[in-house]
RNA sequence: GGGCGGUUAGCUCAGCUGGUUAGAGCGCCUGCCUUACAAGCAGGAGGUCACUGGUUCGAGUCCAGUACUGCCCA
């Protein structure tokens, strides 16, 4: 690669030879061995699914830790693979199918599911072609699919034990019924929202004619299921009524009034009419008092034969017609307004019936127990903490789960009945006769099992599980799950209950929760919104790195993250940065020919510097990360790149690498090297294309890049160590000296630019003090500073001669600034703009003398002097001296240019 | 109705166990195409930390309440 690096970094080339190479190479397989393991297993995305801002910004985190660890020389895997999603994936094919004139039922099921198998061979790897584009250091070799026969005999397994523990039952209860899903839903895959509707109050009469009921109903079209009416035992109203017969509007059926519990008296008329077949709590109500159910809306959403006249119509259209027959025969007493929450699929948003109909379940109780504990003795922990609670609270109140689902796309339930016997099993093996009574007229179940039962195995189904591998020994459980958080009861309680129950073990030690991604108004981005970042299109614009390191720096823990396109550019001008540095170390280390180790005495005040602070950011950033502190470590490595390394470092080494002693050249050269080595180890994480690619140029020129020793380098960024903060010498002293050659320096640059002077204008300097003679002579004055690091503030501050002494007089015409203890003067002969020196002075003391106000407001409160720890109170005292100084100082300063 | 967040610079947000003159990025102002980088460099302006009360020598930070706002559950 010999040609010249381009002045603007462009990611498109790079990107796309990286991720090749890493794929090549397979740099990202492992197989168990004797190191310590570390193991994520990636959230599943849907085969449907198109990859948007929350999958770029949860796989980032993974792969940022899935690096790291692998950098620290873990056993790092990190396991992928896509979810087989049967609502939706059957939706897309149905869909295709529509288009072309078919159905599924046209096709029949097995037809169908070669279809599906297609569609998924030929579009269900779109989002791992994409998850690859981001960078995701995947063992790609181990991808996973839900419905893999691994994984397909492991959701049987799982059934099988768990039917025949008795967790697994059949029964007939009302479920949600997505008509236009045609399946049942279990309770979390129902979405709740508002609606602005009413409460139709409609007349029933009782039956011996003597008048009429008032029932109160948000449904008025389910009335033609009803089998009875409803008050409460303590209504006064309605004492008398209890046990009387009403007949029932358009069907003519004479219903029962009933006392229960349930019925708020507060709610309508407090009177209800209980349909058993069309609500859940009507249904518990129907079973305490032997009431019958009468079905009037189907699977389809439309009105049963037994809905009487309006048998066929849509269950909305019949509503209309109903009200409308009501209030024209004198039925409908009043309607109100009313709010009420109304169940919509998640799916396809259609509104959810409640449906009497016979359905597996997962019996919870017993399996959530161990799930709570797990989590209150922290064997898993939330991060952020508070997510434990929601958790907590919903297996708490954890309902059986509805797990069987009216499709065809999926694991179809391996339960079978018998037709002779009536017996009912479950097989792991396909069986030929009824193990009962031996019959051969059996057959199986026709639903298919809800997509989360196999999700709930994913983290062991994947390494194995039912076979005891020894992938599932090494790698189970995880270490850590990093997902959204609407998925909390969907996934990671069932994996929780699921691992604990089946494979003897939490799945996962900690559980991240990443952050929702809001677009700029602060709303979540939605397919149905149309308000989504692409990833893909960021990626294309600033390239994967800049969208990572973006996302990372922009996302605070526990907070969700507003985004629009041109924030991206945070993460480009980054790399762009990162990438200009890198190409001015190239440049300077082309001709580098001793790459020997240096000795520490070789190095100069900004390689002591820099190396302290590259040891303290590697220290920082290690335990950032051990926390899940994504946010906290992305800006360590922003503040280091940007305003130590290239603002500091690179200026002040600039006349070592341009200037004539070899020496000092090959220090510099040195240091160089190892801080950009250590900087791209450190930054690989986030950015991984960029440093690899950096890392190969850099590899070219100093393959040995060790400070002290030797180290060679290796070849690839990916598999190179993390470093320790002992790489790089701590430097107390320099850390010490450079706040006060930093400030000098902004001192006369602030000056330079103040007076117009340009930056490049040879100028001279003086620093002097005159309070050195009170100083503690323990304490490195600040002239001893000052003098020791005479060439590096000349340098960045472009300084001729820089004068430093005490008790120096005020040069005739001088620009003046205070700095800590320090006069600096600059002395302008035929120069200086006394007006603006003026202004510059009148603001500089204003801000100095507010300063010094809260410390003598502080310091005049007896309170604060009494009660306040001595050494806080004697700090401000310090303080106090050095303020008023400053003031004194500046006043002076000024004074003497009014004369 | 219950639970959990949020309210700090024009915008988006940091700010750990209470203690220097409250920070960053973007935007804004001034000056610079300085041989790594104009996606940049140097300098600068900008905040009664939502409100009320309390605890404390001391509160952006702790406690209580209020207002507005977001999410989850019923």
């Amino acid at each position: 690669m010999g040609e010249p690096l381009s002045k603007v970094y462009n990611p498109q080339r790079v990107e796309e030879r990286w991720s090749a190479r890493w794929l090549k190479e397979n740099v990202f397989h492992v197989e168990p061995d004797d190191r310590t393991p570390y193991t994520i297993v990636i959230p599943p995305p849907n085969i449907t699914g198109v990859l948007h801002m929350g999958h770029a910004l949860n796989n980032t985190y993974q792969d940022v830790l899935m690096r790291w660890r692998r950098m620290q020389g873990y056993n790092a895997l990190w396991l992928p693979g896509t979810d087989h999603a049967s609502i939706a994936t059957q939706n897309v094919v149905e869909k295709e199918l529509a288009a072309e004139g078919s159905s599924r039922e046209k096709l029949g099921r097995e037809a169908f599911l070669e279809r599906t198998w297609r569609w998924r061979r030929e579009y269900g790897g779109t989002i791992i072609r994409q998850l690859k584009r981001i960078g995701c250091s995947c063992d790609w070799q181990r991808e996973r699919f839900t419905m893999d026969e691994g994984l397909s005999k492991a959701v049987r397994e799982a059934f099988v034990r768990l039917f025949d523990e008795g967790l697994i039952y059949r029964g007939s209860y009302i479920v949600n019924w997505c008509p236009r899903c045609g399946t049942a839903l279990s309770d979390d895959e129902v979405e709740h929202d508002d609606l602005q509707s009413h409460l139709w109050h409609i007349k029933y009469p009782f039956s011996d004619g003597s008048g009429h009921i008032i029932v109160a109903t948000t449904r008025p079209e389910t009335m033609l299921g009803d089998t009875a009416v409803a008050v409460n035992p303590d209504d006064e109203r309605y004492r008398g009524l209890v046990g009387k017969m009403v007949i029932l509007p358009v069907i003519g059926r004479e219903i029962p009034i009933v006392a229960d519990e349930f019925v708020d008296p507060a709610f309508g008329t407090g009177a209800v009419k209980v349909t058993p077949a069309h609500d859940p709590n009507d249904f518990a109500i129907g079973r305490r008092h032997g009431l019958a159910s009468v079905t009037v809306i189907g699977e389809d959403g439309r009105m049963t034969a037994d809905a009487g006249d309006y048998q066929g119509q849509d269950r909305f259209e019949c509503r209309e017609n109903l009200v409308r027959w009501l209030a024209d025969e004198g039925l409908l007493d009043e309607i109100t307004d009313h709010v009420h929450s109304v169940g919509h699929c998640y799916r396809c948003k259609s509104v959810i019936e409640p449906y009497l109909s016979e359905q597996w379940f997962v019996r919870m109780k017993d399996l959530a127990e161990p799930a709570i504990v797990a989590a209150e003795n922290g064997r898993v922990m939330f991060n952020p903490r508070r997510w434990q609670k929601v958790y907590l609270s919903w297996l708490e109140n954890v309902r059986d789960w509805c797990i069987s689902r009216q499709l065809w796309w999926g694991h179809r339930i391996p339960a079978w009945y018998c037709d002779d016997c009536g017996e009912v099993f479950a097989a792991r093996e396909d069986p030929s006769d009824c193990p009962k009574c031996g019959s051969k007229n059996i057959r199986q179940d026709e639903d298919v099992l809800d997509t989360w039962f196999s999700s709930a195995l994913w983290p062991f189904s994947t390494l194995g599980w039912p076979d005891k591998t020894a992938d599932l020994d090494y790698y189970y459980p995880t270490d850590v799950l990093v997902t959204d958080r609407g998925i909390i009861y969907f996934w990671v309680a069932r994996m929780v209950m699921m691992g604990l129950h089946l494979c003897d073990g939490v799945p996962f030690h900690d559980v991240y929760i990443n952050a929702t991604v809001l677009d700029e108004t602060g709303r979540k981005m939605s397919k149905s919104l149309g308000n989504g970042i692409d990833p893909l299109e960021i990626i294309d614009e600033y390239g994967a790195d800049a969208m990572r390191l973006s996302l990372m720096l922009l996302t605070a823990e526990g907070q969700d993250v507003k985004l629009s396109p041109t924030r991206f550019e945070m993460g480009r001008n980054f790399a762009n940065k990162i990438w200009n540095a890198a190409r001015f170390a190239l440049m300077n280390l082309e001709e580098i020919e001793d790459t020997s180790p240096l000795k520490p005495e070789d190095l100069e005040f900004e390689d002591r510097w820099i190396l302290s602070r590259l040891s303290q950011t590697v220290e920082a950033l290690t335990t950032a990360l051990e926390g899940y502190h994504f946010h906290a470590a992305a800006h360590l490595l922003y503040d280091f790149a940007w305003h130590s390394l290239c603002d500091w470092y690179l200026e002040a080494i600039k006349p070592r690498l341009y200037g004539e002693d070899p020496g000092r050249k090959r220090s510099a050269q040195k240091v160089l090297a190892a801080a950009l080595d250590g900087l791209l180890r450190i930054l690989h994480p986030f950015v991984p294309f960029i440093t690899e690619e950096i890392w190969h140029h850099l590899g070219e020129l100093v393959p040995e890049r060790g400070l002290f020793e030797e180290r060679p380098s290796g070849e690839t960024a990916s598999l190179a160590a993390w470093p320790n903060a002992d790489w790089y010498p701590r430097d107390a002293q320099a850390e010490e000296d450079m706040p006060l050659v930093m400030d000098l320096v902004r001192a006369v640059r602030n000056i330079r630019s103040k007076l117009n002077l340009g930056e490049r204008r040879p100028i001279d300097a003086v620093t002097t003090t005159h309070a050195d003679a009170d100083a503690a002579p323990a304490a490195r004055g600040p002239l001893e500073i000052v003098s020791a690091h005479e060439n590096f503030i000349r340098n960045l501050a472009n300084i001729e001669t820089l004068t430093v002494g005490a008790s120096i007089e005020k040069p005739p015409a001088s620009a003046a600034e205070v700095v800590g203890r320090l006069d600096l003067f600059v002395p302008l002969e035929g120069l200086i703009d006394n007006q603006a020196e003026k202004k510059r002075l009148e603001a500089r003391i204003e801000k100095a003398r507010k300063g010094l106000d809260a410390v003598e407001r502080k310091l005049a409160n007896r309170d604060f002097v009494e009660r306040a720890p001595g050494e806080i109170v004697e700090r401000e005292r310090e303080r106090h001296k050095a303020m008023l100084e400053e003031v004194e100082k500046i006043e002076a300063n000024l004074n003497d240019l009014a004369c």
